[in-house]
DNA sequence: GACAAATGATACTAATATGGTATCATTAAT
DNA sequence: ATTAATGATACCATATTAGTATCATTTGTC
């Protein structure tokens, strides 16, 4: 059970690195001080650029650099970026048609932590980490 | 993100219909009743009764049984059996030499979520949820 | 005792998710 | 022109999850 996959992991140390480091920052220089594969690490970095977290700049001299302030990037929004929808209590019966749907006293329990861990996670962001 | 996997599940929704209905139960009336695969099924009640959470009894008129009350059945107990040690925040950098280790914020934010989710997770029996 | 109905044990397979690599195209500074 | 960067995309490897298949063993019933 990982509430965070690597590439998540990852996104979020690349970005703590950029917020406290210089202005541009290349795939090159996160590889060498992350100690992380480059070329995985560069599709987590386009990614986010596609979700506009990060600007990129190409050619010599280029790399990436934040888009939004520290401040205003949340943990979650990453987690959701790279591990889709997040959620503890998804149904597993066949056709999606649980018998007692609606009354699973099990879905009602795990909803409640699901909750907490939300409120939780939506308060860190790459500030708090940094 | 699945805080439980399918086989806890099945594990459970059989555990709760063995705890509320007839004494002894065979694998063929839980396919029956919930709509689960019986070889599937099949095993993981195998392993509930390794574990001594069930007792089995062979040949014609067999089938299985709780070996515990439900009040002392405890989901996280099960969870832990089909899904191994619970935990949420496992450090992915590599050889597991994290530089800056013990220090790390997002570990530590992570683990106070961890407890959180077992500090709930391990009030759920199967007595509550039926 | 033969048979049927149950589990025990174990090996195998299929599907999915995760964690990457490889490659070619594009851009921009020198 | 060359070089150093990212963009896009296709592909591959591994691990985990979700099962199936099969043969052995036990036990009640006729």
């Amino acid at each position: 059970m990982k509430l965070i996959t690597r590439n998540t992991d990852y996104a979020l140390r690349a970005l703590c690195y950029i917020s406290k480091n210089k202005d541009i920052v290349t795939v090159d220089e996160l590889v060498k001080k992350l100690g992380v594969p480059g070329p995985f690490m560069r599709k987590i970095l386009q990614q986010l650029n596609k979700r506009s977290i990060l600007d990129s700049f190409k050619g010599q001299g280029g790399g990436f650099k934040l888009k939004v302030t520290p401040e205003n990037i949340y943990v979650i929004e990453i987690m959701r970026i790279f591990q889709g929808k997040v959620a503890l209590n998804r149904c597993f019966l066949k056709k999606d048609v649980c018998p007692n749907k609606g009354k699973c006293a099990l879905r009602k329990k795990i909803s409640i932590i699901e909750e907490n861990v939300f409120k939780q996670l939506k308060e860190i962001t790459i500030a708090s980490l940094v």
